[in-house]
DNA sequence: TCTGGGGTCCTAGGACCC
DNA sequence: TCTGGGGTCCTAGGACCC
């Protein structure tokens, strides 16, 4: 049961800010905040003056008024990642990437070639330091979470190896919110019953927790709380979703205005798709409103798809329903979700409808039942109660 | 605090089916 | 006429993470 520390996290330091660092020496031992509305990342010197990730530009200045800000760029810290991840792969072959920048390395069995986990990673910090250039900290346990808390803990550029039998010791005296899933809202609920470390969390009784928290969640975290974890490093997870979005600034926008940015939303993520070979099966539109709240909407299809014409026809449904909300409200974002993605080779063949220009979706469905039958098309797009796809497949204007 | 962009997972109600 | 229990799918919202 007790079993042995073999799992390492490794998560790179400040990763974009690390990047920008190392590609341009005048940065180094500088405070450096990537990212001009919202700082998207935070040097160690900025850190150390209060700037954190998520925070709102101005106030990341007025913290650090010499922090130098910088524009993100993407690639680089894309190609920072796949250089590192090749030195995970290198290290073993049971990676379970989290992020751009963390990911779960199984290394037990690796003990006759490898070393202890604890050497494994001292040369893995040490290799991703001489080949990529970055600092990267890692933590080692017994499980997932345990390892995550504990490279957390060590950084700035560090290595912790959470031995069993010190579990307790080194996990319940910290606050909760070093629990992976507890944030602001489910932090100070906690902290409303005077929960504030682990081990107070791990005190309750379990029923306690999924009332106070929902069912999930509470029990999800009363169990990582008492360091039960059973989660193996899972080499097989892909991506679910993909998306992009665009904020707005405050200003109205007409119809035409939106419709622009839904059409470079929707191109760039078709593509994306089928660059993966990957189909998607729903379409969500994303909107914020003037007052900043959220909402979305979306549709499904049976038939999953990549098609860029049909992905788009679909969003534009969503966005002509939701016009009126729009502009009474104000809008200061849009983007679109697809998801439950599966693999294009997953669709048959004969389903892979080519939409021609100008194509409307009934003739299209007209294709369908000669081809499928009329029954079997209406059971499968479900049109009874589906008024709302009559609207083009294609974009007039293309 | 005048607020990015990319994701994951969970909850809950209603439609629908058996 | 009164009304079950279980399951799946769809839609919308929300917390959380990097």
């Amino acid at each position: 049961m007790r079993g042995e520390a073999t799992v390492l996290h490794a998560d790179l330091d400040a990763f974009y800010a690390s990047v920008e660092q190392r590609d341009q020496p005048s940065l180094r031992g500088r405070p450096v905040i990537v990212g001009g509305g919202v700082v998207l990342a935070a040097s160690y010197e900025a850190k150390a003056r209060g700037v954190r990730t998520a925070m709102g530009g101005r106030q990341a200045r007025e913290l650090c008024p010499d922090a130098v800000v910088v524009r993100p760029r993407m690639d680089a810290y894309s190609a920072a990642s796949k250089d590192v991840f090749a030195i995970f792969r290198d290290t073993t072959p049971l990676v379970e990437g989290i992020s751009i920048d963390e990911a779960f390395l199984e290394v037990g069995g690796l003990r006759r070639i490898s070393g202890t986990p604890e050497q494994i990673a001292v040369r893995l910090r040490e290799r991703v330091r001489v080949e990529v250039g970055l600092p990267i900290s890692v933590g080692v346990a017994r499980t997932k979470y345990l390892a995550k808390v504990a490279s957390a803990v060590s950084k700035p550029d560090g290595l912790i190896v959470v031995e069993p039998e010190r579990e307790q010791e080194f996990l319940l005296p910290l606050p909760v919110e070093r629990l992976w899933g507890v944030g602001k809202v489910t932090g100070a609920k906690l902290h409303g019953l005077g929960i504030h470390t682990v081990g107070e969390l791990a005190d309750l009784e379990a029923a306690t927790a999924e009332r106070l928290l929902g069912r999930a969640a509470g029990a999800h975290l009363h169990a990582l709380a008492r360091l039960k974890d059973p989660r193996p490093v899972d080499t097989t997870k892909r991506r679910g979703s993909i998306g992009s979005q665009r904020a707005l600034g405050s200003r109205p926008r007409t119809h035409d205005e939106l419709d622009v940015f839904l059409t470079q939303i929707v191109d760039r993520l078709g593509r994306r798709l089928r660059e993966k070979d990957r189909v998607c099966r729903t379409v969500v539109l994303r909107l914020r409103y003037g007052d900043f709240a959220k909402a979305t909407r979306s549709r499904s299809f049976r038939i999953p798809s990549d098609r860029t014409a049909l992905l788009l026809s679909v969003a534009r449904g969503l966005l002509a329903a939701a016009m009126p909300e729009i502009e009474a409200r104000g809008i200061t974002l849009i983007g679109v979700s697809l998801t439950g993605l599966g693999r294009a080779d997953s669709v048959p063949p004969e389903l892979d409808i080519d939409w021609d220009d100008g194509a409307r979706l009934d003739s299209v469905l007209d294709t369908l039942r000669d081809r499928f039958g009329a029954a079997s098309v209406a059971r499968a797009t479900q049109l009874g109660r589906d008024p709302g796809w009559s609207t083009p497949v294609l974009p007039e204007h293309e």
